[in-house]
DNA sequence: GTATTATATGCAACGATGTTGCAGTGTATT
DNA sequence: AATACACTGCAACATCGTTGCATATAATAC
């Protein structure tokens, strides 16, 4: 529970109930969670509005990171210490299409695209869709 | 102009003035479009809910596909003759962050990747965000 | 421990986005 | 031209996300 605080106090940000909520969630899930699924484990808590705003200085302070499927958006820790200044997100994202889960493939890589002249990358996002061990052994 | 009849009485669809208009709204202009772009563009001559259902449609039957990007959804049309029963857009997206606009680069085939073992594939979606040709040599 | 200051929260209200039911209109077919 | 079916517009609703403001809370200074 101490590491909740030094998280937050490390993008320096105030320790409050809702903060701490809403990472210790994220942190116990290993899954992508929407506002949502937030909402639904902490609606009882804390009003929707923070809950947005909890979530909005989360992302501006590099705590998460959008993650796109094709349901929306959702929000996922960012595993390598992101801060303010940079974010650096060029992993994977894999969602189950049997469970519904969304998951960051930390590890890997998203391979090299050669784009025609002209083109100037500055971020990549894969997502990948398919089935997840865990639906795939039931 | 016959060639929208054309389209559209190839996916099986009654061929009314809102989605020719629809239709033609995307064959003119060549990036992804949002229903908001859409609205802005036809919704002094059709109440949004037909474009919202004509958007539906289309999708169902093979005529667009869908795009994300970190702003949200849009649509943009299937280059290879998708159809009701079988959709393949394994291609890439490019997003400028200087004008907006996001594209398909149908040329491009998204590269092989070595997922850990238990996960299973279905499909895939690289979006790259950077730079585009025109907004660089401005 | 208390006072001060800056920040976070809850509430209310609003705007944008997307869906559904139903009556009326238009399209394709005979 | 008549019929059957599909599409459209309207109204109403549900969901999602934002903003302003008064109050409460956390960090800091005393």
């Amino acid at each position: 529970m101490e590491q909740l605080r030094e998280t937050l106090k490390g993008h320096h940000l105030r320790t409050t109930t809702c903060r701490e909520d809403v990472l210790s969630t994220f942190m116990n899930r290993k899954n992508a969670l929407s506002h949502g699924d937030l909402e639904g484990a902490l609606g009882e808590n804390y009003d929707r509005v923070t809950i947005y705003r909890t979530l909005k200085t989360f992302l501006e302070k590099g705590i998460i990171h959008k993650v796109l499927d094709d349901e929306g958006l959702r929000y996922a820790l960012c595993s390598h210490q992101c801060s303010e200044e940079k974010h650096q997100h060029d992993h994977i994202h894999f969602k189950c299409n049997e469970c519904g889960k969304t998951n960051c493939l930390e590890n890997l890589h998203i391979p090299n695209v050669a784009l025609p002249t002209g083109y100037q990358p500055e971020s990549f996002n894969l997502l990948i869709q398919g089935k997840c061990p865990e639906c795939l052994a039931n």
